[in-house]
RNA sequence: UCCUCGGUAGCUCAAUGGCAGAGCAUGCGGCUGUUAACCGCAGGGCUGUUGGUUCGAGUCCAACCCGAGGAGCCA
């Protein structure tokens, strides 16, 4: 046997003496019992140390001493107990040996309610929380299932600059750096550089940080945040919408699958969540619009009427993303942008220049947009006028003109944001708790 | 950048303009089934900063700093 084991497979062990090693997360006591809540990173279980099957009052009295995040290891039987709590629970453990590696004291997250920017001051420890160690665990589920589907669906994973030289869509939100005598950018998105890569390896997709210098103060807002974009050659704006729908599904249903347990810690509503499944609604902007008007309409709280005022032409605030989502049970996609409020990059709807190819998924349950992409402009005229339009300075895109000029062919991608997503799928109110150490407008420190 | 709310013990919060309080945490003592245990005792304060009004300010006024929620912008 193992000279120690993994609290998450405790159930395999009932009847068997084992030694685990980890952390007090709480502890509560009656005498000469007292009840450990131990966790390894794994799980937490409960260990139950009874002075005399210790055989030792010194050592019992220093685990009677023992602070929260004191460092231990307890050797013992494994036991099936209903009463006894944790993850996954229902079992605890006899102990017989106990060995202090660290007495901790006054830690200073207790198991009481403490305010926000208290925990993100102390986020360093915070991140020892169960709800955070069920949201983080699942933030790599997230992440392994979208490798995994793209692996698996003939993608290549290419890395995509983080310097560069100008932004892909406006400049008011890039943070600059300096690059030797020259100014260059964090990067907003890796998504020209793959256009790039799609001539080369047909279907790719890029996955790391990205940065927007948006003033934004928000729960859907980070400073730093991860995005996969997925880009496809020979793919218009209907098979982007059916890649989407089944990316997204595998990853809901991945979680679904694997990290059960941690979905209970969080109380999260998994009903909704099975329903995640090919096909998603697809409604066009027109039809939005005269949806949320219709909404609007028949509102009549007249403060949340003026919020949801919405004309042709305008982009969706979020209360328009919520009310619309409210309507269906299913993420749904969103096509067919006005031109004026999108990127540069798209291509125009055919026979409707003020409208282009681009699509947005919606999260359902209010958690707004997690996916925004299009079908990329192909024809180098067109491109190059639109980028005139947009006052970008042609000399840094000429590279990306010329993909055009050289076997241009239809082709499509999204970027889907990471903690929006884990967000969403964790049903929790705001991304900050989705990232280990997260950097906004108000914060960069731990 | 704008709107709203807040800042008092390590933490979460109380306190008609009139002696600075509680729970948790911490320390000591008690308890054989605890679940954010419980019981007893103890220590713990530049009330965000600066100025003003007042016999008297945690409380009222002004400016500033910090944070939260929302808007805009976005994934």
């Amino acid at each position: 046997m193992a000279d120690h084991v993994l609290i998450e497979h405790i159930a395999l062990y009932e009847g068997y003496e084992v030694t685990l090693q980890g952390w007090v997360y709480q502890k509560t006591g009656k005498g000469k019992l007292q009840f450990i809540r131990l966790r390894d990173g794994s799980g937490i279980i409960q260990c139950v140390v009874f002075r005399p099957n210790l055989n030792n009052d010194d050592l019992f009295n220093e685990v009677k001493a023992l602070g929260q995040e004191s460092s231990v290891r307890v050797t013992g039987k494994v036991k099936k107990e209903d009463r006894a709590p944790g993850t996954p629970g229902g079992y605890e453990l006899d102990v017989s040996q106990i060995e202090i590696i660290q007495a901790a004291h006054e830690y200073p997250i207790t198991p009481k309610e403490h305010g926000i920017e208290f925990l993100f001051d102390n986020r360093h420890l915070h991140l020892r929380s169960k709800q955070q160690w069920a949201v983080l665990r699942i933030r790599a589920t997230i992440k392994r299932a979208m490798q995994e589907w793209l692996d698996n669906n003939g993608y290549i994973n290419m890395d995509t600059p983080i310097i560069t030289p100008s932004a892909a869509e406006g400049t008011s939100n890039l943070f600059e750096v300096g690059y030797y005598d020259e100014t260059a950018y964090l990067a907003q998105t890796g998504q020209l550089y793959n256009e790039a890569n799609i001539f080369a390896f047909g279907r790719v997709y890029c996955f790391g940080p990205t940065f927007r210098a948006e003033k934004s103060k928000t729960r859907r807002h980070l400073s730093e945040f991860w995005m996969i974009e997925p880009e496809i050659a020979f793919c218009d704006l209907d098979q982007l919408m059916d890649i989407e729908e089944q990316f997204v599904s595998y990853i809901v249903q991945m979680v679904l699958t694997h990290r059960a347990p941690e979905l209970a810690v969080l109380e999260r509503d998994t009903a909704a969540l099975e329903n995640v499944q090919p096909q998603f609604p697809r409604i066009s902007y027109d039809e939005a619009i005269e949806r949320l008007q219709a909404l609007q309409a028949a509102e009549t709280d007249p403060e949340r009427a003026e919020m949801l005022k919405i004309e042709w032409g305008d982009d969706f605030g979020s209360p328009h993303e919520t009310a619309l989502t409210q309507q269906f049970d299913k993420p749904v996609f969103v096509y067919g942008y006005p031109t004026a409020i999108k990127a540069f990059y798209m291509e125009p709807w055919p026979g409707r220049p003020e409208i282009c190819k681009s699509v947005d998924l919606l999260a359902p349950e209010g958690y707004g947009e997690v996916c925004g992409g299009s079908e990329r402009m192909s024809d180098p005229d067109k491109l190059i006028d639109a980028i005139k339009a947009h006052d970008l300075p042609l000399e840094n895109y000429d590279w990306y003109v010329d993909l055009r000029k050289y076997g241009s062919v239809p082709h499509s991608g999204f970027g889907m944001g990471l903690e929006r997503t884990v967000a969403w799928i964790c049903g929790i109110q705001h991304v900050r708790q989705t990232i280990a150490f997260p950097r906004t407008v108000s914060r960069m420190r731990p």
